[in-house]
DNA sequence: AAAAAATAAGGATAAATATTCAAACTCATT
DNA sequence: AATGAGTTTGAATATTTATCCTTATTTTTT
């Protein structure tokens, strides 16, 4: 429905606020806020929003916003091109002249570092966010080459 | 018993080292390294190393190992509709493929962020500086309906 | 060395969470 | 309108995970 953005937010706001340890808990709060749903949807939400689930010093269990988390994948800082074999490169995708990398969350600029080094032809630049990657390409580039060549890169 | 410290070693290389969805698969690993252990325990070792499950970008569920220190917790008070209103979108203009939001000051990753989670159709991806964000939309994707709906989430 | 306390673990089960399935709804297009 | 593709949802259920209860083992204290 049109009330499923405003739900999200609600549910950020709600777990950032205070600890709470299981769905139904955070059903109860978004009840309070005029907020009805069931626990099917909640865990839908909560799979979107990409919420984790963490044991906490008080020996609670407690949910956690990916922005507040401090966790990531490897304990150690890889090499990009290791690291893409590992983690997968989650996706390449074009429109017009302009390519889309996503990454995995913090690796976005320094595998447009690697990329930038690599020289490939048609790649004119990039411009690198969090775990996003714009490329751009040169008028009429031939889209499956370079996504061959990005591939190749891994 | 004295295992147990070899085998939270073996869980965390686990985990760290390849994308695990749950429990089983992790007793599954564990036994191929020679520990056998119930999922009981292993639920309490995850609980010890405050181990996280977390949705990841594939649509699956993956255990995250936490970073060294604490969980932040932003604590805000305010009401959930009341925080809604603070977003601070300036405009939106389009340019061929690409979409250019004006934000104020600080806002655009956060509000990057956002337009990530919701999966808006025809949104292949986004870049935030700090007042700005680049929209990349699919070929020939209608203008106006990607205005209603950043528009909608605010 | 025995008693007491603490830790570790499994089996069984409770509790929590994810998913399946079907229904209701929204839009864009014909 | 009508169609169809894509979302969103709840009810029921399957799956997964945490915990209760008990036993065994180690560690500490007397």
């Amino acid at each position: 429905m049109k009330d499923k953005h405003l739900r999200l937010e609600a549910i950020k706001i709600i777990i950032s606020s205070r600890e709470i340890g299981s769905q139904d808990e955070i059903l109860q709060e978004l009840l309070k806020e005029g907020f009805t749903l069931t626990q099917a949807t909640l865990s839908r939400d909560l799979k979107q929003l990409k919420v984790a689930k963490a044991a906490s010093m008080n020996g609670n269990y407690v949910y956690v916003l990916p922005n507040d988390t401090m966790y990531k994948r490897s304990t150690s800082v890889k090499p990009v091109k290791e690291m893409m074999q590992t983690n997968g490169l989650l996706n390449i995708r074009f429109s017009g002249n302009i390519g889309v990398i996503k990454t995995r969350p913090g690796y976005a600029s320094s595998m447009a570092f690697d990329i930038d080094m690599e020289n490939i032809p048609y790649i004119i630049g990039t411009v690198a966010g969090d775990d996003t990657i714009l490329l751009v390409l040169e008028e009429g580039a031939p889209k499956e080459t370079v996504r061959r060549q990005i591939q190749a890169l891994i």
